[in-house]
DNA sequence: TTGGTCAAGACGCCGA
DNA sequence: TCGGCGTCTTGACCAA
């Protein structure tokens, strides 16, 4: 398989193992935030921790976030937030609450957080998103199911594959090899 | 080294 | 025109 096939792999397995029990989750991820939680070091050319509070709600609030935690002039490197247990826990608590939020919502809990609203608007973007994705494998692992009991289980495959790529690559013809026999082939 | 996760970037669409 | 959204990708980070 060429290197162009992960985004579409990687995307399908993602969403057909992602099934798992969200809190168990998030604990495991929000541990290991902490430990991320961190700023960049110039000297020794890693992140250091203490000091994730203060980047996180205050590096990108000039609408620069590239400046504040970049480490060197030249090649510069993205940076990524790591918000901090209690973080994720309230933002978790008010998605669960509700799935939109408001201008002063956000920005009402962007301070209690101390996080940009920014920040607090794509992690709601993101949130809605990754519920979506688990909802749509939930489903297809029923039909799944159902079109085993039916004996369809490869057609279903294949035809989910082929909705699946062009949802994902009808953008991106650079994707697409027109080198095969029969016109457009995948990767 | 590889694969999963996450915050953020990119891009197109829509409504005010 | 602008801000927010959905969708997908990217780049950083971590665990196995």
């Amino acid at each position: 398989m060429s290197d162009s096939a992960k985004p579409l792999t990687s995307f399908l397995i993602e969403d057909i193992l992602s099934n798992k029990d969200s809190a168990q989750f998030n604990d495991k991820c929000c541990s290991q935030k902490e430990e991320r939680c961190s700023q960049w070091n110039e000297e020794s050319g890693k992140f250091s921790p203490q000091l994730c509070l203060q980047e996180t709600a205050f590096g990108l609030q000039t609408g620069d976030s590239s400046e504040s935690t970049l480490p060197s002039p030249g090649k510069q490197k993205r940076s990524r937030a790591a918000f901090t247990h209690l973080q994720v826990l309230e933002l978790e608590k008010k998605f669960n609450h509700q799935k939109y939020l408001s201008a002063p919502e956000r920005a009402q809990l962007a301070r209690t957080l101390r996080l940009t609203e920014t920040q607090v608007k794509i992690w709601f973007q993101n949130r809605r998103y990754k519920t979506k994705r688990k909802q749509q494998t939930s489903e297809f692992c029923k039909d799944l199911y159902k079109a085993e009991g039916l004996g369809l289980k490869e057609d279903l495959v294949r035809s989910s594959l082929i909705t699946s790529f062009y949802k994902a690559y009808q953008y991106r013809p650079y994707l697409w090899d027109y080198s095969g026999p029969w016109g457009p082939v995948l990767w």
